[in-house]
RNA sequence: CGGGGCGUAGCGCAGCUUGGUAGCGCGCAUCGUUCGGGUCGAUGAGGUCGGUGGUUCAAAUCCACUCGCCCCGACCA
């Protein structure tokens, strides 16, 4: 590719509206460009990192036995309705009709469509089991798209289905798809680490996230140093400490004017703050007895040195939402925002959990739903009862591993990939069973897998960077050689040489963008650099006098010099080498369960 | 949806407080100059000042409404 010719502009400065690294150089290097909020262009330069990071993951898929598929983009509501997400999804679902009012939307998962086609398609046991994927655009109307490509509305996924016979069976695929995904990540050169995960709308019985660790992350996990623990923060489990051991004091009423916070309490009353519990006021839509959806208004207490974990909640009581509570509600309940606890609210209105160090934690101080008032030494079960007594919160930096013991830390991670234990729900509601050897009728156990090679691309930009721009892997390089040509006017020699060694290494099957603009150096070195090929070959006249042009490698600088006569070879050669250094990191992975 | 910020040329910005027919840098075009890490000079093209309504002799500027974008939170395979 000449770059004379190539669709794109760097930018010397960064947009305005850009706040992440990769989104500040992928602008300037003119790979992308946004037309609403979270939808994007992709330009030639992305589109063949893109196509490439899409091949890997064909390889990786067809390789474990899958079969790729194209399914619709838009879907008939009918199909979303048997499976009832269609109501359980809120605007997040692009919705629309079609000329004859009937409902439609967009897709934004395929689980549905893949049972329905599973449904139509399988039969018997000895089909199974089978793998489908497909590589396709996706839309989410997501309620805040952030940072370039990292969350973005509409997107390209590749979503892979398995469907097996039974629990065996998918416990059997499940590994492959595990090792196939690290088989991905590291061919495309990013580090990632899988943590287990809540298996949220999509339900099911096990997840795996596969994280990159960067610090513009949305999700954080917890990760344990010392044995290799690792999970979501919503889902992390974690050895609480032991609460202390001490005689029930008598319930003592304490003024505690203005102090309205868990931080401003400890401080009034001269205690740490774990001795002191906090209420959270949520509420939750529940399935009612009639199996209507009503919201319940649900108490949590915490210790007020811990954080609830929203995720471990909702989950507990099957919520299939969560809402702070406004004050209107708070108070309709008998307790005071600011001055909450559990003693003496009414408790007819109310689902009341208790997080099992509270309920283990003598004398903390609480609220006494009283403005400007306080309780001394509340002790759960003298005091007050819960609905349920459970684990609520959140790990956070220093708790103890569940496994060793040892202490957790807390990273910050974008997902860019997850494997899900689906089990039979889409299958059953869409009617996808086969007939087994005993003539029995059974639903498809499936699986679902998803990449985001958008937002894959995005992470390998926020990682692999420095103060000049984009430093891409050779897998996933838009290029992999940038052929620079330092000619001018009164060199016409230097650009004939150049001409016939970007000739050369066209015919030789490299990939090559020539910098023939007529343009300084200066600019041809930053571009190169903002754009992050990471191979450069520099043809000066000062090289040519000596039958050699200069190689500098873009991933960490190291130069050398190819004699024009062997440069095809060298060049081969070389890329050879860094493909080695990527194919190096794949190694095989153990799914611990 | 709650909080905050911003909409003026393709990009980055000034002008707005104190209304008077829109400017700078980059980029783009042409010419010359220069040529191994974003040369220098000249000329030029390019703008419904996000939109609508209002106030006024006069609105980028003041007022109201509205749309869009970004950030934090909520939410999220």
């Amino acid at each position: 590719m000449r770059m004379s010719r190539m669709f794109f502009q760097t930018l010397r400065e960064v947009p305005a509206d850009a706040d992440t690294v990769s989104h500040q150089l992928m602008l300037r290097a003119g790979m992308i460009h946004q037309i609403a909020a979270g939808i994007f262009d992709i330009l030639p330069l992305a589109q063949r990192i893109k196509h490439k990071i899409e091949d890997i993951i064909r390889e990786e898929m067809d390789a474990i036995g899958g079969q790729e598929v194209t399914l619709p983009m838009v879907h008939p509501a009918e199909i979303w309705q048997r499976s009832r997400r269609w109501y359980e999804i809120g605007s997040d679902m692009a919705r629309l009709k079609d000329r004859n009012g009937r409902d439609m939307c967009l897709g934004m998962t395929h689980e549905e469509i893949m049972a329905e086609l599973a449904a139509k398609f399988i039969s018997s046991y000895r089909q199974l089991p089978v793998m489908l994927y497909q590589i396709q655009t996706k839309f989410r109307d997501e309620p805040r798209p952030r940072a370039g490509l990292i969350r973005v509305r509409e997107f390209t996924m590749k979503d892979a289905y398995t469907f097996d016979r039974d629990e065996a069976g998918i416990n059997a695929y499940y590994p492959k798809l595990y090792q196939a995904y690290f088989n991905i990540f590291d061919r495309c050169g990013l580090d990632t680490v899988a943590v287990a995960s809540d298996t949220g709308m999509m339900g099911g019985s096990m997840a795996h996230e596969f994280m990159a660790l960067t610090g513009i992350g949305e999700d954080t996990l917890v990760i344990c140093d010392a044995c290799g623990y690792s999970a979501n923060r919503q889902v992390a489990a974690f050895r609480k400490p032991a609460p202390p051991t001490e005689a029930p004091l008598p319930l003592e009423e304490v003024a505690t004017p203005h102090v309205e916070t868990i931080a401003a309490l400890a401080a009034f009353l001269g205690i740490p703050e774990s001795q002191t519990a906090k209420a959270i006021f949520q509420i939750a839509t529940v399935e009612g007895p009639d199996g209507q959806p009503k919201d319940q208004f649900v108490f949590a207490v915490v210790r007020g040195d811990m954080e609830l974990n929203e995720t471990k909640l909702t989950n507990a009581i099957k919520a299939r939402r969560l809402r702070p509570a406004v004050t209107e509600e708070i108070l309709a309940i008998g307790a005071t925002p600011g001055y909450g606890s559990p003693i003496g609210i009414d408790r007819s209105q109310v689902l009341l959990l208790v997080d099992d160090l509270v309920a283990a934690s003598p004398n903390l101080v609480a609220g006494a739903n009283r403005e400007g008032y306080h309780l001394r030494n509340t002790n759960y079960g003298r005091d007050y009862t819960a609905d349920r007594v459970l684990d609520l919160v959140a790990a956070s930096d220093g708790d103890g591993c569940p496994t060793c013991g040892a202490p957790l830390r807390t990273v910050r991670g974008v997902e860019v990939g997850n494997i899900f234990k689906l089990g039979t729900r889409y299958s059953i509601a869409m009617g996808a069973t086969y007939l087994d050897e005993n003539g029995e009728s059974k639903p498809i156990v499936m699986g679902s897998y998803g990449i985001g090679p958008g937002r894959l691309m995005a992470v390998l930009a926020e990682v692999l960077n420095d103060e000049n721009g984009l430093k891409w892997p050779i897998t996933v390089a838009p290029y992999q050689v940038a052929l620079i040509s330092l000619a001018t006017d009164k060199t016409p020699e230097v650009a004939a040489a150049a001409e016939r060694i970007y000739a050369d290494l066209v015919d030789a099957g490299v990939e090559v963008i020539y910098d023939d603009r007529n343009e300084r150096a200066g600019v041809k070195f930053n571009d190169a650099d903002l754009i992050g090929i990471p191979i450069r070959l520099t043809v000066g006249g000062k090289g040519l006098q000596r039958g050699v042009v200069e190689m500098k490698l873009r991933r960490n600088g190291e130069t050398a010099e190819f004699a024009v006569d062997t440069l095809v070879d060298d060049v081969w050669d070389l890329i050879a080498d860094e493909h080695e250094r990527i194919q190096a990191r794949v190694v095989e992975r153990v799914l611990a369960e």
